[in-house]
Parts: C-alpha cells; sequence; structure tokens
DNA sequence: CGAGCGAATCGAAACGCTTCGATAATTGCT
DNA sequence: AGCAATTATCGAAGCGTTTCGATTCGCTCG
C-alpha cells in the first residue's frame, strides 16, 4: 500500500509538500502540485486511516446510535439511518453504527478511544439513557428527536406540533369542522419515542383552536384492529368528515381498504391526511394528501450541526424543521350529509 | 485524556509494560499488571484508536455493505444490519456503514485507507458490481448470500434449497400430494437477491423428486393481489390442500385474512407453512409452521469467518446454514374431500 | 562457582500522517 | 540597490500505540 513516502518520492518532493498539496492548508506551486497529484494517482495512493486519526485532529467517523425495539416500525428506522449515512458521506464522513445492546457502554467506548468525532442520536425517547452519557462525554452530538430534558444539547426534529396544526388547518380550510386523529398503536405511545404523543397534542390545540371536534384512535398493526378504530371514531363523531393518519404505511393502506369496503368513497365522503409518515402516499389508491417526515431533512441538518461541533462547541439548541404539504387529492369539501349519505 | 504514558506514570512502569499487561503477549508479574490495571481503572484509560490501527495490524472495524433498494423489504434488512452489528461487537469489532450510492467506490475507500479489516457484504445478488471490486481489492470479506460466480469467495447463507426441500417433505409427510407456493413480487424476482429463485427452484425438484403437483404464483405487496393469486392458485390445482409462503410479512397475514374470510380453516381445510422468514410466526392466527431464516445465524457464522481472514487467507468456501423445521400447529392431514370439502 | 536460562522489564524504533518553524527563492517598494 | 514581505518548500517534532531486541535479575545445574 503506497503511503505518502512513496508520493513524495515519485513527485520529487518532501512529504510535508505533498501533505500541504493535498490538504490545501498551504499555497503550493500549481506545478508541484499537478505532480503530487500525478503522483497519487499513479500510485494509487490512500492516506492512511489510522494515522490521520493519530496526527489529525478529526478521524472522520460519526458514531450512530440507533436503537431497535420490537416495536420499532423497520421502514422508517432504516429511512433514517440510511438518511444520516448519506449525508455524513456527503461531508466526507463515514457513519460507525451503535445497537441498541451497547447503547450507553458504546458510546462511552467510541467517544473514550477517539474513534468518532460525533455521534448522531437517533429514535431519542423522552426518557433516555444516552442523553446523561452524552452529557457525560461532552463529545459533539446531535439528537435527531427531542428528549425532555434537552437543556444543553442540540436537537433537530420535524416540528410534530406544527404539522399537526397544518394538518388541522388544511382540512378546516376545506370546511371540515369534525376530525378524527388515526394514531400509532397503544404501545408507542406509553414507551417509546415523544413524536407521537407530541403529534397528538398539536393536533388536539390545534382542534381547539379551530372549535374543531376530534377524535382519537390507536389501531394496533392488525387487520381487524383497524376495523374496530374506525367504528369506534364513527360511533364516537357520527358527523365525521374527515381523518388524519398518523400512522405506520400498513394502517393507511388498511384504512383504505375498509373505506372502500363500506363504500366510502375518498375524498367525496370523507377526506384523508398522511401525516408525518417517512414513505411515499401516492401509490396508494386514491394517493394521500400528506406532510411527510422526510428523514433525509432532519438527517442532514443534524450531520451539519454534529459537524459545526467538531470544530467547537455551539449554542444548544432546538431546532425544529417545518412541515409542508403536498397535495394529491384525497382532501374535499365535506359532503352534504342533508341531501344524501353513503354512511346514513 | 489519559494516554498509555500516564498509565505507565501512575503504574511505576514503563509504556511497552502497560503494553504487554494489557495486551497478554508477554508475560508479566501478577503484581505488575495489577498496578497497571488499578491505573488504567482510575485514570479511565483507553486506547486511543487512531495509535491502535497505526501502530498495531488491524483496526477492529468492518465494513458493512447494505445497499437499500426501493423493493428491499426493510424488516428484514434491518435484521441482518442488526445481526452482524451484533456478531461483530461480540468479537470487539465496529461496523461501519456502506450505502448503496457508494457501492463499489466506499469499499474501495475504506479498504485501500486501511480504514476496515474487512468487509461484510449484504443482500448479494447474482450479478453483483461488488464482487469484482473485492476480488481486485483481496481484502478479506464475507459475503451473505450467493453471487452467481462464487470463485474464492467466501459465502454464507441459509441453505435456502435444503429449506425448499424440508417445506415439501414435511407436508408431503402430513399426507399432501398437492401444494401450492407462494412466492414475493416478480420483481424481486427479476432483479433482486438471487434467494427467491433458490427456493423456488429448490422447491420445484423437491416436488418433483415426490411426484407432487405444484403451482406458483407471486403476489405484489398489496392486499388484492394476494386474493388474486390465491385464486390463481386453486383455479390451477382445485385439489390443492397445502400452501408454502415464502414472502414477506403482509403477506403472510394477507394470505390468513383471504382465507378466513373463504372460510378455509387452517390447518384443517389447507395446511400452510412460512419458509425462510425473518419475523416471527407465532403472533399469527393460527401460529404457523415455519422453516425461518435466522439472521443471526448466518450473520455470526459470516462475522467469524471474516475475523479468520483477517489473520491469514482462508479456504474459499460456500457455507450453507441448515434450515430447521418449528412446529406450530398449521400443518395437518389434508382433509378427506370425498366426504365434504368446504371450497366445493 | 560460573555458565546458561527463563521471567520480567525497559528503551527505542517503527507506523503514516499533520503541522510548526525555518529556509530559500521571488517579488515589490523605496 | 537594499530591505521587507510574500511564496514555495523542507525538515523535524509530535500523535499514542505495538513490538522487537536488549538488559537485568534470580535460579538451576553441572
Amino acid at each position: 500500500m503506497a503511503s505518502i513516502h512513496d508520493v513524495a518520492r515519485v513527485a520529487g518532493v518532501s512529504i510535508s509538500t505533498v501533505s500541504y498539496a493535498l490538504s490545501g492548508k498551504r499555497s503550493i506551486a500549481a506545478s508541484t502540485r499537478l505532480r503530487v497529484l500525478d503522483a497519487v494517482e499513479r500510485l494509487g495512493y490512500r492516506p492512511n486511516a489510522g494515522a490521520r486519526m493519530l496526527a489529525g485532529t478529526r478521524t472522520n467517523i460519526f458514531a450512530l446510535t440507533a436503537p431497535f425495539h420490537a416495536d420499532t416500525y423497520a421502514p422508517a428506522h432504516m429511512a433514517f439511518v440510511l438518511a444520516v449515512a448519506q449525508a455524513a458521506r456527503e461531508h466526507d464522513y463515514d457513519v460507525l453504527l451503535l445497537t441498541q445492546d451497547e447503547a450507553t457502554s458504546g458510546l462511552r467506548r467510541v467517544a473514550s478511544s477517539s474513534l468518532v468525532d460525533g455521534i448522531i442520536v437517533l429514535d431519542v425517547a423522552g426518557d433516555d439513557d444516552r442523553v446523561a452519557v452524552i452529557r457525560e462525554l461532552g463529545v459533539p452530538a446531535t439528537f435527531i428527536g427531542i428528549p425532555k430534558d434537552a437543556a444543553g444539547l442540540v436537537c433537530v426534529d420535524l416540528d410534530f406540533e406544527a404539522a399537526a396544526a397544518l394538518a388541522v388547518e388544511k382540512l378546516v380550510a376545506a370546511g371540515h369542522r369534525s376530525i378524527g386523529l388515526i394514531g400509532h398503536s397503544p404501545g408507542v405511545y406509553a414507551r417509546g419515542s415523544n413524536f407521537p404523543p407530541r403529534f397528538r397534542d398539536g393536533f388536539f390545540a390545534a382542534a381547539a383552536a379551530h372549535g374543531i371536534e376530534t377524535a382519537f384512535v390507536m389501531p394496533e398493526r392488525d387487520g381487524p384492529s383497524v376495523r374496530i378504530a374506525l367504528d369506534a371514531l364513527f360511533a364516537e363523531r357520527p358527523e365525521m368528515t374527515a381523518v388524519v393518519l398518523h400512522a405506520e404505511e400498513s394502517i393507511h393502506a388498511a384504512v383504505l381498504d375498509v373505506l372502500r369496503e363500506r363504500g366510502l368513497r375518498v375524498p367525496q365522503d370523507l377526506s384523508v391526511l398522511a401525516a408525518c409518515a417517512s414513505f411515499e402516499t401516492d401509490h396508494f389508491e386514491p394517493p394521500l394528501d400528506t406532510i411527510p417526515l422526510v428523514a433525509a431533512d432532519s438527517c442532514w441538518r443534524a450531520v451539519t450541526l454534529a459537524i459545526e461541533q467538531v470544530s467547537g462547541p455551539i449554542e444548544p439548541r432546538i431546532e425544529l424543521v417545518p412541515p409542508r404539504f403536498y397535495e394529491r387529492g384525497s382532501i374535499a369539501p365535506p359532503p352534504d350529509r342533508h341531501l344524501a349519505s353513503p354512511r346514513s
């Protein structure tokens, strides 16, 4: 494996010249730079990662701690992991994957052995063990998600409250006065990350502000549960004309299936809005209006903030990514129930 | 951050003694070792990763190349990624995650900069670009999956052919003579990994060997497709008394839903066997007999083989993990159609 | 009693890079 | 022409380990 010495010899310069020619940290004559680059090319030289870490001040590696629980929704989880990896690569960073069973000890290990320059924390729970460890280590870190006590931390996340408010607004603007919310399974609210409650509470708050009637159900993943959940919604709000979905992909599909089965047309009889989903909604029948959760957005920002911290401490902050609405045609004005309602 | 110098000073020995005391590569007096360990403890010393890589011969990092395509089934993919990470950690290795869009260039980069000791290759396609790169780099690598040309490579995978044969055997042993196979979506067979065809072909071969009638369908992920697929199976083999499922979790659920809907009881009217699934099958109604694809098995073995290669070249090989059958009660003797068949 | 040996320890040389300070060589000003 | 400032290059000192002799000491054995 060619070393910087070989490059220096072939180019006929000293190794420091090679280093500067490659890093650009000092001015080098154009002709020299070319000779160096040519030698690099010819030898297929790549700087040795270990030597670089040792001599330089950074490793160009981030740890990614991405706990995976039994009720973690794999596609979304995967989307975030990949988005972090890609964002990191675009900044010339690599990603070291830490798993659940090594959550805190792994952080200690990689940080105190200077294996990584910083940490990206995924799937943050309200009360997350990793928070304390990271505070203690004082290592650059960005949280994707928001722990209960975020003091001194750098956090990035979609603005779930604003997303919920935007969802309500869009439906109110279309004329709806009674809106149902179909959320994740109860387990997700009970223990997992804190975005589901944030969305739910934002939804209720926005609805209250608009004087809108609401109902809320948390179906399980399996088929019959969705049917029961919809029944519960209609039982509680017979006048309901729109539903917001904040759940997994399979729930979306199941809801549409059940609606179809009952002869309820979307959007003529019921408007549907998918909120904070990290999957495409335009392959559904019909395609669903959506306020998506774009993994790439949060992750890119998280990586950028982590890199800023590597050069020196930055102001702690909670950065909320503003939600955006995409129209697909699944929202319409509410049907006129006085004339003819398919459900009556 | 405490260095080996600090430890040496506190323990009152030279740094080489510290190194040997920690690595155990030379004999050290027990009393000395204790003093060293005590100093390590007190200072919270962790060897610097960069220095270690540079001086030592290994980095204790594996690259994991895990391409994620549009039709990749996220839960299974995730299961393998996590299993590799965990297996690696149990051998004191870390995992560097390489993504799709950097597949070959990323391999080049991490290998030639000596960032990693070896590579674990996931989701291997029959004709995979990464094969050529890895041959060229001559770096320790283990493939999880089997490329078309596996000459000189170290590969690990579930024995899908044997799994298919075992599935057929179990059903034949129960008395079935006509078995349907519900596979993945057509896209998966067309371009993706090569295990689906391996299973399918193994299924046909075993069926032929037993003189069994077969039919095969490839439903898409969405709901109606499963219904259509089942219709097609029964149309082709009205006498069919058992089906083997080799597909995603949602397909399993959908198949059971459709069967229930049609009044077909499992296993009284139709026996069902889940094959090579990487998810649990005991939460289904009814729980399904299964020949699982255990990510941890293949991944553990893959990591072990990679580590062996780090110490020196090993014999290239294709290691097939033998399938195992777990009974859950979804297989029964075929119904006696002469008396009364729910479908007739 | 001295040669020989093994155990325990040390010193120093890598490992391949970054970076600081020093040295030339060149240019710009007065 | 003389001096300062600028540009281009080099040498060498780390960075924190591992590892290879070399050294010291206490024993054993002939």
